[in-house]
DNA sequence: GAAATAATAGCACGAACGTTCGTTGCTGTA
DNA sequence: TACAGCAACGAACGTTCGTGCTATTATTTC
């Protein structure tokens, strides 16, 4: 049992590479068996279907970006540092891999194929906004920002603003440091900032 | 040769429909024969190749599009009512129609998969943000954006927003008259109107 | 070290895909 | 009336996909 979990462990590595790079669907299982260097059937065996290999692989994601762009700041007392810091993290990381979100791609594949994935994704994304209005609403109340923001509209301006500087990087309207994003992010902080008092 | 071009054009209509609904890959030439009650032979000759059809689906929605929401103002002579009115065309056709906008799921399909197809997108889009960000700029030396305004950057937090509302409807956290949209464009418009003097 | 169990490989299947081929109707012109 | 050309069809091809069986190796347990 200790081995299988390693190396269920290792095909998702090199399975969450090869979907970030490309997408959930053209992920495939022969694909990934030949990545792995494994059989199709070896490789099958861990998953029993390649719907949960999809679910699997989206967990993983998933647990990474936690790891990555969440927890190193989970500590941090202060919400509007912790925000700002968080925001950081994130765009940092999706930006050094110069590949595209995969839970993006993945929501637009699956946006209107129902089934589990789409669920997971659905529960994912929503989780992920909440939590974003979380945080904007600690930072609302402890007086960093003015106390009538409407906090999701804060986080809708801001994840916005996260996809588009995704999307437009690949016609090259936004470069590589995401100056178009930093500067209208600046700029939504600012606008909902306190004033000195 | 007149019966073809008008079955082809037939074709492209419910080929655009099941695209829209769910994507240029998941509309196959089986799937889309059967939609038109026509045999796959007999429908693919119409386009020779797969890529022929999605590449001659993307024109047409293209055609759609500019019929739709670029046209109508083409010969409004005042750019910033020209602009305005066209976003509000283009957010009432891509609204009312509940589904999602083929040019969105077909890039982030298409962006990491090199030829034909990817090629038109990644003009396609360029095109489009290029319109719009000459738009802008005629606004700014109509004197009705503060002349020091960033066109770039306008069309850049533009589309951003338009890409959010799309993404966030689907959980949700935006709602079908797109509220969070038009209260963050009107801010944008606020933000680099002038003054009045 | 043997027995038990887990992990992997080999092989084959059915379905769906894009594509090709030969043929059949239909329509308009000589 | 004969013929040419286009439009559409049915059947089949080769490939790829996910998946299920069965055997064989590796690993763990006693």
């Amino acid at each position: 049992m200790r081995k299988g979990k390693q190396t269920r462990q290792q095909i998702l590595e090199t399975a969450l590479n090869i979907a970030t790079g490309s997408s959930l669907n053209d992920l495939t299982i022969g694909s990934l068996a030949a990545a792995t260097e494994m059989s199709k059937s070896g490789l099958f065996a861990h998953f029993k279907s390649k719907e949960n290999l999809q679910l699997a692989v989206l967990e993983y994601a998933h647990k990474v970006f936690r790891e990555r762009v969440i927890e190193p700041q989970s500590n941090n007392e202060d919400p509007f540092d912790r925000l700002l810091k968080t925001v950081e993290l994130w765009l940092e990381w999706y930006g050094q891999q110069a590949q595209s979100c995969i839970y993006i791609s993945a929501t637009t594949e699956f946006d209107d194929q129902p089934g589990p994935v789409r669920d997971k994704l659905k529960r994912d994304l929503t989780l992920l906004l909440s939590f974003l209005e979380n945080l904007v609403t600690h930072t609302i109340e402890k007086g960093d920002l003015k106390h009538d923001t409407d906090a999701k509209h804060f986080v809708f301006e801001f994840y916005s603003l996260y996809l588009g500087s995704q999307q437009m990087k690949w016609v090259d309207f936004e470069d590589s440091d995401q100056t178009h994003f930093w500067r209208a992010f600046d700029n939504l902080i600012n606008r909902y900032r306190k004033d000195k008092s």
